[in-house]
DNA sequence: GCCGTTTTCGGCCCGACTGTTTTCAGTCG
């Protein structure tokens, strides 16, 4: 049983119960479970399994008895009997956009549509249209919408938008008739993967800048457009929605369409408490109470301390614990880019890399660091060109060299000799004790034998971090966002082991792993653990990754003090134990 | 189904767009 488990179990449920057109707010209670489940900081399935669930926010009486049923039994008689009123099929069909419950659930009771493919035939041959409710307009999209997800994935990297959205925002920006222009949505919040973005613009002049939104040069089609909003794909299928709002709401606006969906209800509830009624427009009283009017805001901030809360960053809006925490002054001052002094986890053209060591420290000099950790890989790794004993070797002395060079001529930078040594599969290290000495640190990693069983892979990793040499895990998870799942590991259980051994997690910035993932980072930090923002560069340009990974590690609240890349090359050497070369 | 500075019942966030309809239901975010 995993945490996925649990969480889809009742996400399904939410499904099946809208199905039946049950209580909405019985539905968002399951939703609000599964949510809750899955950003739980902590091993939430052996708490269903002992039925230690209980002061869980949003899990009540109902939950736990249905978590813990499921957690040991592996089944749960109530899903059972949900599930058998209705054909699994369903289930795809509300990947569908335009259709929700009601039309899915009109089409199942009066045409018996219990899949995609009937319902294309179906859309085809116009019974769809001829549906009461329905029509040809409504068949029409269905056809289209099946044939977007044919065609489309439904996410996107975070890496990968990049581009597209920042041009579309600058050109949104240098609009004669916009005031200002964001990226709200997932995009803001960090999300490792988004399903769309979101464009806010303060104008006077909406309808003008609608028509310069869907006629941008990477819109391909248009989905839907009115006279304050819009939404569009891109060529790549990217869905982009546009708001446009005055400058007076737009404070409120940047922060409703940032989300999430779930930190608006909290943020809602918490202006109900108040006496205000929030909404993507302005902080209203609300009615029958006696609340002054709200001001004008200017910004997000100005709204938080209206509402008694300190600034909460984007990238922490997601409903689990910053509004509380806000409340009382206990956000955690986030880090930021401009904290990193160096970084580890680097190659270069001796293992898979694209540039040299001399190419590879000069671009971290021109980025700021004052150290850049080289770790190719070891020899194991032959795919990836791993070095050997003697290349190792001849590569520490390489890069002492350079050091004794950046020494004579002054410079405040310093070349670490490291090595990324494969976890080889019964967890010991592809190298031996002597020459991981001679080392001035090292990074261990799984690159093979990924689907061995959670037990296994998870003796596996203890074992690797718990070795004296080991300064730091790399991608704890070896996952590949939307193309490999990670493998099979008690997270608890490596995060208590590396707790104990002092050993360092990374954040892996390469947007394709972002690895460990974010909703990890604060329970490990609570069990002491620090952090390594490493990004696995392959050559020069991706120095520029360490933006994603601060990204992610402010979604995951860390500090400067949590991230040991933010200490300066003396504190470094020191926390290396490290003789400094100066 | 969850929750409590409206506290064990009665609330639970709110508005835009679309299509099929003549005033609104469904979907989406």
């Amino acid at each position: 049983m995993t945490r996925e488990t649990l969480a889809e179990t009742l996400e399904d449920i939410a499904l099946l119960l809208e199905l039946k057109g049950e209580n909405p707010f019985k539905i968002r209670a399951y939703r609000m479970g599964a949510e809750t489940v899955m950003q739980f900081p902590g091993d939430i399935v052996t708490r269903a399994r002992e039925d230690d669930l209980k002061g869980i926010k949003g899990i009540g009486d109902a939950l736990q008895q249905k978590l813990h049923e499921l957690a040991t039994t592996g089944k749960l008689e109530f899903y059972e009997k949900l599930r058998a009123e209705f054909p699994t099929g369903l289930f795809e069909l509300f990947r569908i956009q335009g259709l929700g419950p009601k039309k899915i659930k009109a089409l199942y009771d009066s045409l018996g549509v219990d899949s995609l493919a009937r319902l294309k035939d179906l859309c085809h041959s116009g019974e769809v249209a001829a549906l009461a409710g329905f029509g040809k307009k409504t068949a029409e999209k269905i056809l289209e919408a099946i044939a977007f997800r044919e065609f489309n994935a439904e996410r996107f990297r975070l890496g990968d938008v990049v581009a597209p959205v920042e041009e579309i925002l600058t050109s949104l920006k240098e609009h004669p008739d916009c005031l200002r222009a964001e990226v709200a949505g997932s995009y803001r919040r960090a999300k490792e993967t988004v399903h769309d973005v979101d464009f806010l613009v303060a104008t006077g002049n909406a309808v003008e800048i609608i028509e310069y939104f869907v006629s941008h040069s990477r819109v391909t089609s248009v989905i839907a457009k009115g006279p304050t909003k819009a939404s569009v794909y891109l060529a790549d299928g990217l869905q982009c929605d546009l708001r446009a709002v005055s400058n007076a709401e737009f404070a409120c606006a940047l922060a409703y369409f940032t989300g999430s969906k779930e930190h608006n209800v909290a943020m809602r509830g918490l202006a109900l408490s108040r006496g205000y009624t929030l909404n993507e427009y302005r902080l209203a009283p609300r009615e029958g109470s006696d609340s002054p009017e709200a001001p004008v805001f200017e910004s997000e901030a100005q709204l938080h301390r209206f509402l008694g809360l300190d600034y909460i960053a984007p990238e922490l809006r997601e409903n689990t614990g910053e509004v509380e925490a806000a409340a009382e002054g206990a956000l955690p001052r986030l880090i930021e880019l401009e904290n990193l002094r160096g970084t580890f986890h680097n190659h270069t053209v001796a293992s898979d890399g694209r540039n040299t060591l001399g190419e590879m420290a000069a671009a971290a000099m021109e980025h700021g660091l004052q150290y850049l950790g080289i770790a190719d890989h070891s020899k194991s790794s032959f795919q990836a060109n791993g070095l050997d004993e003697k290349r190792l070797r001849e590569q520490i002395a390489e890069i002492r060299e350079l050091n004794r060079g950046y020494q004579s001529e002054g410079t405040k930078f310093r070349l670490f000799a490291g090595s990324e040594v494969d976890i080889l599969k019964d967890g010991s290290l592809d190298f031996d004790d002597e020459l991981l000495g001679e080392l001035d640190y090292v990074v261990a990693s799984v690159h093979n034998a990924m689907t061995m069983p959670e037990a296994e892979m998870t003796a596996r990793l203890i074992k690797a971090v718990t070795h004296p040499k080991v300064t730091m895990l790399g991608h704890l998870t070896g996952r590949l966002l939307l193309e490999r799942d990670p493998y099979a590991v008690d997270l608890p259980a490596v995060i208590e082991a590396c707790a104990e051994s002092g050993t360092v997690i990374e954040l892996n910035c390469n947007p394709w792993r972002l690895d460990m993932d974010w909703r990890w980072w604060k329970y490990a930090v609570e069990r002491g653990v620090k952090c390594a923002i490493n990004p696995d560069a392959h050559r020069t340009t991706q120095l520029d990754y360490l933006w994603f990974g601060v990204r992610l590690a402010r979604k995951g609240w860390l500090t400067r003090a949590d991230v040991i890349n933010t200490l300066d090359l003396a504190a470094m050497e020191e926390y290396l134990n490290l003789e400094p070369i100066r």
